[in-house]
DNA sequence: GGGAAAACTGTAAACCTTTACAGTTTTAGC
DNA sequence: GCTAAAACTGTAAAGGTTTACAGTTTTCCC
């Protein structure tokens, strides 16, 4: 095993200078620094990160929260944060909730106290008020992303916002009677975009004086099966039929498109449909779609979180209350078109 | 700061007492444990992972390596790895590739020489001599999940016989002209599971005596929008149009399944589509598939490496060849039917 | 060339655990 | 009740780095 000291001898310095050279810190003249990095190359030395992180009290790594991997949106955001991070020289350690509330228990104790990770990234998850307090007290910042977090750092779209532009979106093309598929939060997971999203539709409906009708609201999982029942029962019945459905995620939107075809109706001929998210396979089945950047979104995250690190402020890595808008684009495809005549 | 001296002073015992009882090795009467075990409760203790770390050399961490976190495939066998991981009290380290290839040879000499985790596992990745001979100097187990890893163990279907089954079921509903869109590997990657399903097509072609038409085979990405485009192209020219498509991942089967339709055929009278991975959305649309349980997967092969670690041989430390075969099951939804008369 | 200041370097303590080894207590058998 | 063996417990070293502090060398200016 070759270690520090066999650097120092190698280069015939001290270990200290050493350590200075290698984690290019000040007070270390060029010939020492210049010794030190050839003879660690002959060596072939990496410093061990335990020793590293004992003696330091960092671990270079971040931990990552989320409720699920493979649905796409976390995975979106997945893939964003462990790029942004391992380019700035980050380990992510991955959490994921689905196991349960008392998986979820042990992932926060663990978490926190094993003292294994520099900070926290939740990923569409609200914290309970003592999962945030273990996080708070050990001065670990966190980064809500997509979810904002109270008392703590959040970045997240406007999710109100998004649900009114996507509503007014259709509103624009002249429909007046419009749908909502709105997604049911699992249980334990408490996020609260859906709500949100509906109340933006609420919200545009209302700017525009029109009716709502009980009828055209439903839940959904946030699944295709699920947007495809949910616009299946909403369209079945022609009395109550909108003209055009807005779905508070892509993959019932796709669902969505599919019921109504399945129904007769041709989409957006008969029917318009919008999604949310940005999901790839939007631009295949011609979705209309709020885009909110996903992975982009998950690398912004992941680098507020280092800048909050490596700042020299100390006072940075207490946690407080700050929301952090991440701009959306509606993006217009081929499932949303003017209101036919009936 | 509580650490295990002050744990030790409240229960009236020494350290390694302390140690003991509460990693649960021999030695220890019911008695001291118990105290230890309130004690360590009252403070609300749990040991520093670094500590443990530096003093054991096991980290507890298995490192995760992955071409891609967004698709699929890769993010459901993570699902299954972490669940697994966690369960079994280790942590995931996660590494993605999608980065380049100079970040490729960063993350193997991390992961390697730092010493941050106790082994690897792989997901549909080919190693390089050189990454596999870092990795095995240092005596660290290795797993390859879904593409088998020369000189290590590897968990994977048999991509085949994967590849003659869903052949053999289009066969056997009386197609004689069958397409496939094989997937191209990104360069980088460099796994092989497309170049065996295609073998296995060929073989299924050979073993019934069947015509092969280079117009019948096209590759695509792996993706939907992949899938639809070659798909277009083979059956849009009726001369040479096949009757049945085998494609190598259920996204392009999708694919092709739409662009059958935009084309004027109906699925499954006029084209049978058989994908291949199961996907969840394959319910949906109804693709005829080949399963592989791929979260199921991507557990056992955690399960796999764990039980290594936790083997008393240590002889079991050293990677050596090992292939084991996951199983495949046939699922037939309503993308495939009999052969209909032209 | 001398002195003060700046820049560099080394020693050793600190980080917190596990565990080998040695020492102590308990158990069991007669 | 004695002895040997078994079971338990404690002391202290080891694991590999960073960094405060003290000590040394270099630089720069007059």
């Amino acid at each position: 095993m070759i270690g520090i000291v066999e650097v120092a001898e190698r280069a015939g310095v001290s270990t200290a200078t050493v350590s200075r050279a290698l984690n290019g810190k000040a007070h270390v003249s060029a010939r020492a620094r210049e010794k030190v990095l050839k003879a660690a190359a002959e060596l072939g030395y990496v410093a061990s990160s335990s020793a590293y992180t004992l003696a330091t009290g960092r671990s270079k790594n971040i931990g990552v929260v989320l409720p699920f991997i493979d649905r796409w949106f976390f995975s979106a955001v997945l893939e964003g944060i462990v790029n942004a991070l391992v380019a700035r020289g980050y380990d992510v350690t991955l959490y994921n909730l689905s196991g349960g509330a008392s998986h979820r228990k042990r992932v926060f104790e663990d978490l926190v106290l094993r003292k294994r990770v520099d900070g926290v990234l939740t990923v569409a998850l609200k914290l309970s008020e003592h999962e945030l307090k273990n996080l708070t007290e050990l001065q670990k910042p966190i980064v809500g992303i997509g979810g904002p977090i109270p008392g703590a750092r959040s970045l997240t779209i406007d999710d109100e916002g998004a649900g009114r532009l996507a509503t007014q979106h259709l509103i624009s093309l002249g429909h007046t009677e419009i749908g909502m598929i709105s997604g049911t939060p699992a249980t334990e997971m408490d996020f609260h975009q859906p709500y949100l999203r509906k109340t933006g539709y609420h919200e545009a409906l209302l700017d525009a004086n029109l009716d709502f009708h009980p009828q055209w609201m439903a839940e959904a999982d946030f699944t295709i099966a699920g947007g495809y029942h949910a616009a299946k029962q909403m369209l079945g019945d022609p009395r109550s039929a909108p003209t055009a459905i807005f779905c508070a995620s892509d993959e019932m939107g796709f669902g969505a498109i599919q019921a109504a075809r399945d129904l007769g109706y041709r989409v957006p001929q008969d029917i318009s449909v919008i999604g949310m998210d940005g999901h790839p396979m939007g631009m295949f089945y011609g979705l209309s779609t709020i885009d909110q950047s996903t992975t982009e979104q998950g690398a912004k995250g992941a680098n507020m979180i280092i800048d909050i690190l490596e700042s020299d402020d100390e006072k940075q890595l207490r946690n407080h209350q700050q929301l952090n808008i991440w701009p959306i684009d509606l993006i217009v495809r081929s499932s949303t078109a003017r209101r036919s005549a009936k």
